[in-house]
DNA sequence: TCAAAAGTTGACGGAGCGTCATTATTTGAT
DNA sequence: ATCAAATAATGACGCTCCGTCAACTTTTGA
């Protein structure tokens, strides 16, 4: 007679496995944390837990996979709020606006992660284009096909804009974690600001992709 | 009586360190182009060269510091250019239009270069900050400081300005090396009206940084 | 001409990698 | 309750790459 929840439903091989992944993916974020992304092994991520060398394999073919569930794992934290910011947007500029927003808190509170994952002591920015991470920038360039066939963007290279929208988010969220004077708000405003205004002005020529 | 000309000015020792170095370089180049960045080791490096394993470290600490001096190699190329340009200019709008235009020009031009740079297999973007393309964005932020006391630009964080410039340029260059169908022009006309329209629509609120 | 300085070489000890035969645990059928 | 098959964990092993260093070669300049 066990008093024991099944935490997980299924049975406890099942339960087991959803553990050890969660471990193995928890002591890698604090490790990268620590020693940096570039220095850290895959013994040592594998020390920082109870389980041996080998099981490590069972789970991840390499440091650069468990890097990359770290990333989907984050991507999956925050594309549904940006979802919700979606929705409850009632125009173009308020969708702008909610997605920097967002995104910007997201980094600027989840500090450590955010910077865990794209700088390191060596100066090296990583980034990897997870399947999450690619399905957010689909999801916002879906919207901006649909601001432009609304006719509240005017006809441009979609891809383009979503570039653009995407590079200032990263590269200002990078700002924002380097910077102790620098707030999301105001981050965001800037980037709203800009945005938004730079859309407007765009030529109306390149149609289609 | 030697007919052989001193290419460098100074004795053999100088001479033939600068060519070892080079030498490095461009075996690097060749296979980070072929093995991608993260699969390359530094035996790799050095086995596409005449020179033996220890000789690698009188030039360099690791296949890090080489990409590094590739990644300056190539900075040290685009940023007369970008300052020629910016010579050029008459005004903030040239300015803007000319940087965008150079840069996406190289990019295009350059493919190979810029795309083992960002690129690799693994689908992992590796950028490295080196000193020659952080000068580079110090240049950019100082003319946007310019141009904000001249009154061309309404008085925002330059740091930020710099990087919104900075994050479109990367970003949709990235989008110049995946895409056919896209050229330089096209991609510096898209950039350059989105950030003029974007700059003027700013707000003047926050002033110095 | 030659000894000191500078640079090159490749063999070596060490570290991390990924595999795999062995051992332990879980499962479902009886 | 028992047990054989299925599944997963373990850690030792062979391998590759790393960075160093004593021995050797080349250059320098006196």
């Amino acid at each position: 007679m066990s008093i024991e929840v099944d935490l997980k439903g299924r049975g406890k091989r099942e339960e087991t496995k959803a553990s050890n992944r969660q471990a193995i993916i928890d002591a890698a974020r604090e490790v990268f944390a620590e020693l940096g992304y570039g220095a850290t092994t895959v013994r040592d991520i594998i020390r920082a837990t109870a389980l041996a060398s080998g099981t490590f394999y069972n789970y991840f073919k390499s440091k650069e996979e468990v890097f990359q569930a770290l990333q989907d794992e984050t991507a999956l934290r925050v594309r549904p709020r940006l979802r919700a910011e979606r929705i409850r947007a009632r125009n173009f500029e308020e969708f702008v606006s909610g997605s920097f927003r967002t995104f910007f808190d997201f980094v600027k509170n989840d500090h450590t992660t955010f910077a865990t994952m794209r700088r390191n002591p060596e100066n090296q920015r990583v980034r990897i284009d997870t399947p999450e991470v690619i399905a957010g920038f689909d999801e916002l360039r879906t919207d901006l096909e649909l601001a432009i066939k609304n006719g509240v963007v005017p006809a441009t290279d979609a891809d383009l804009l979503m570039a653009a929208m995407v590079g200032v988010a990263f590269e200002v969220a990078n700002h924002l974690v380097l910077r102790e004077d620098l707030g999301a708000d105001e981050a965001a405003r800037f980037a709203t600001a800009l945005f938004l205004g730079g859309v407007h002005a765009l030529p109306k020529k390149t149609a289609k992709r």
